[in-house]
DNA sequence: ACCCTCACTTACCAAAAGGTGTGTACTGCA
DNA sequence: TGCAGTACACACCTTTTGGTAAGTGAGGGT
């Protein structure tokens, strides 16, 4: 009840994983996580060039929600948020990689940009 | 020009990739024409239950000026239009596969329901 | 004393996506 | 004569998504 209701009816498969991996910053975090294993959140954002906290958050917990992030709360002070993937998240990671694969070689057959990452 | 602009740079190939395939039917008619081959406008209307006409023109539309659907124009009274997948839908169409297939185990995981199609 | 960091929350706004309903020019069918 | 089918275009509206800016509360650095 965070932003949407979601997993309605669906048509299909791809419409059933769309769902869940739609939304500007998942991907991102899907990768991002896969890579690291685990980071804090403020990691996460600084390895997210231009995300908002808001995004960030709001997308974190609709894929904890969505059962493909986990999050782990130490009661410290100051505060720290450890995010996860679980297993659905990178069995789902791992069924993205095809597409990842179409879609930079579609980036090379229009001359797209990609956006730079800072180096700091 | 006919909605957004697009293409825009990207973080990744899934970055890409999604901006061609992300829009509500799109997925759809995807596999729609990769199933029939060729397809005429009114036949994907009906094979996509709950489409719009101004929503699937617009689909078809960004989809042939992202070269993933050929588009036919026949000269004949009543018209008539061809649609088809370009190689690059069909490879598409294909990289989806694993998506799909995370998604249908997915929708089993959650006991989500299907749309019922209709018969008619 | 003051700002920075952590991990957020809340209120407000703008843009994008999607939906509805109508019009069109022509033909075939009853 | 009147209605259905063909493949749309156009105007308007609602919903969804994303973005901005501010606040929070405790601790640590300078």
């Amino acid at each position: 009840m965070a932003t949407t209701a979601r997993r309605g009816p669906y048509f299909c498969g791809i419409d059933a994983a769309m769902d869940v991996v739609s939304g500007k910053w998942k991907s991102l975090i899907l990768w991002e996580l896969d890579q690291y294993g685990v980071r804090r959140f403020a990691q996460l954002r600084r390895g997210l060039p231009g995300v908002s906290e808001k995004m960030l958050v709001q997308q974190l917990r609709e894929m904890e929600e969505d059962g493909l992030v986990h999050r782990e709360v130490f009661p410290e002070v100051p505060p720290r948020v450890e995010y996860s993937l679980t297993g659905h998240g990178v069995s789902l990671n791992h069924a993205l990689a095809a597409l990842g694969a179409w879609g930079t070689e579609r980036i090379q057959r229009i001359g797209a940009e990609k956006v730079a990452v800072p180096v700091a």
